[in-house]
DNA sequence: GTAATTGCAAAAGATTTGCCCCATT
DNA sequence: AATGGGGCAAATCTTTTGCAATTAC
């Protein structure tokens, strides 16, 4: 791992995406970002998030349908659940029956190493919207 | 749906698609495409892609790690293996026992509606160019 | 004839990068 | 002084869009 100085601007950033489970874009962390260190650029954000990501501090996300990448800081193995309606993503811990996935492999040489698992759906808060 | 005309260009593209597993790129069904329509731009690629994907005809695959979308005329359920050395995608059929994730949302009022699974590993022939 | 479709080029959105200055050791 | 890091703007990459010309029905 490269030499790695302190930097207020990568700090704060990790602290933002630590305080939060909205899994968001680098933009938003950008809004957030700027309260604190007014001046700190998109550049920074784009940079600190890939060095966090090198460093596995955060991790990058990718969800279907979603434009740009989202980040991560939760580090725990975990599914989401991405809801139809609102787009927001639910953390989901593994449970200790993991999911089993080696039936759909065999008959392939395959190595498993590991498995991403979004299930999509509506959560709790549309569904009562949707009731009204 | 709108009407819609018949268009050499949008038929070559879903031929392509049809013919091949790999999952491709917009860009590398331009390449093909081109090869039997040599003047059709890549704009008219994205829209008819679009197109088809209205209709229902194709899928759009977003794969994490992949910067573009790729696009899938299988249209079977199907979960995907990604091989994390070559980068392809296999298709895996839904097995009758499908993937149960029902308990993983246990305690949550979340309606599901659909799973997208994607396992990563390292496919047959990669493994075979390790071994040596 | 009319409306869908095209090619082209420009625009838009997300992300990366080059460069020069500043800050930390 | 050396070097990591930042700000800014330009560049890059993917995808969309406006427009005038063409084509299918």
């Amino acid at each position: 791992m490269a030499n790695r100085r302190g930097s207020k601007q990568r700090e704060a950033i990790l602290r933002i995406l630590q305080s939060t489970d909205i899994h968001p874009t680098a933009d938003w962390i950008y809004d957030q970002v700027r309260k604190v260190i007014p001046n700190i650029s998109l550049g920074t954000v784009y940079r600190n998030l890939n060095l966090l990501k090198d460093e596995g501090l955060i991790k990058e996300v990718t969800i279907y349908g979603s434009s740009s990448a989202r980040y991560d800081a939760n580090l725990e193995p975990h599914h989401h659940f991405i809801c139809l309606v609102c787009n927001s993503v639910y953390d989901l811990p593994v449970q200790d029956e993991n999911v089993n996935v080696s039936h759909l492999v065999s008959g392939r040489d395959f190595k498993i190493k590991f498995v991403k698992l979004d299930i999509f759906g509506i959560c709790d808060k549309c569904q009562a919207k949707e009731a009204n």
